[in-house]
DNA sequence: TTTCTTAAATTGGTTAACCAGATTGGTTTT
DNA sequence: AAAACCAATCTGGTTAACCAATTTAAGAAA
């Protein structure tokens, strides 16, 4: 059992030198929004650097809406103005990855803004994906197998149901972390989900009857325990 | 003037389709948490495309959280079962970007969580670059100049004081589109942005007596208009 | 048989050359 | 003088060859 000082992956702090470069050359130069930057071979030559180093920190921008490049004509300053692109370049070179306790506090903060919209504004179709996945979920946990992932289904397809395709989003990208640590951590026991097969039924319900207040009662009730979780753990 | 029909960017139908084929392939293989892709190399030529197309898609994973690669060593399916993988895979699959009226109606939901946890936890250096934030908001709107980034920047000022990671990631992603419609649409128009100042230093004292109740109020007396532009604007 | 050594094969990352479409600037035409 | 044309140039995207670190498995040593 050896101890890992842990890698700190090389290439993430060349894309962030690189990123940080970008920026400095587009306030040296005072590019405004909806201008051109150079052209990705100038850049790494510029950098010295590889060009295809320079695409993958060109990729990340463009991921945050800061850069937009257009095949056969360039990379473009996205339309928002210096200031702003300074200080969100300086944020998300500064990012680091998201700590559990922020995951599972914000999963609830959205949780219960989604299934209220989804009890206002699911179609037919959306309800029944979200009680499909329900039985998926009940099936799962009576064979006494393992449910964590069909847990989380069942809340993802809530928050498709939102109608809020940014909450969607955001829904998704920490479900992965989220599975990953309550998979470590059993935090979901076989006990404890015989009881969320009644609170998920319970949200299903609420969602169906298309009542709001009700739906987000339910699903505070089903993060009962995860509130507490939440609030315990050791960071 | 001429119509255009979307152009409907290409390259992104190209990387859906590669990411798409990895996850047809983890099926065809039952590839489980943590075994190893075939080489890009190998992929490539098995899915007919250049071997960049697939490291490009592959990224695009890992930044979701579902793939992993490590250098000279290979890519790895995340620690998450395959139900859950397909399941977001699909939904990435069928991501569009986010319609503006989404992207207010969740940035009113975070913030009115990240200002509370600002008056909660802000630090005192966090203290500061938030007053430095308003100052140079309201030298901006004095001056009668345009002060939307600025806006943005004092809000981002308090997501980072939240001290919750993901919130202040999800604000950042956020908030170059909602700088780019604020401008587009004129949200912020010059007479408004005088009594933003005075809103904005509201909710600045409030975090800095850290009462976290008062500042969700002021908050929510800043959004007021915001709420309003957010549920009559069209689709 | 088990353990250690070591060299060949494999890996993601990098580099450089190539492609087709967009841009540009000078020329011709009107 | 202004509009239309066209070829040279420049662009992001693609391909293929290369690199160094890692993995592997075959063989030597115990």
């Amino acid at each position: 059992m050896k101890i890992e000082i842990l890698p700190k992956n090389e290439n993430d702090a060349i894309q962030k030198e690189i990123i940080s470069k970008i920026r400095d050359y587009i306030n040296y130069k005072n590019l405004e929004p909806g201008d051109k930057l150079p052209s990705e071979r100038k850049l790494s030559e510029n950098f010295g650097v590889s060009r295809s180093s320079v695409r993958e920190a060109i990729q990340t921008l463009e991921f945050y809406g800061l850069l937009k490049s257009k095949p056969q004509s360039g990379t473009f300053v996205a339309d928002i103005g210096s200031v702003a692109l300074n200080g969100m370049i300086s944020d998300i070179l500064r990012l680091e990855k998201p700590d559990f306790k922020s995951l599972v506090e914000t999963r609830i903060l959205l949780e219960l803004k989604t299934v209220r919209l989804a009890a206002l504004r699911r179609s037919k179709e959306e309800l029944k994906e979200i009680e499909e996945a329900l039985e998926a979920y009940a099936t799962k946990v009576m064979s006494g197998e393992d449910a964590v992932q069909e847990d989380l289904l069942f809340h993802l397809a809530i928050a498709k149901a939102s109608g809020n395709s940014t909450i969607n989003t955001f829904m998704l990208t920490i479900t992965p972390e989220i599975i990953t640590n309550f998979t470590k951590y059993h935090v979901c026991d076989k006990n404890i989900a015989f009881i969320g097969i009644q609170e998920h039924r319970d949200i299903y319900e609420a969602i169906k009857k298309q009542d709001p207040q009700l739906a987000k009662e339910k699903m505070k009730v089903h993060f009962k325990m995860l509130y507490q979780y939440c609030y315990n753990i050791k960071d």
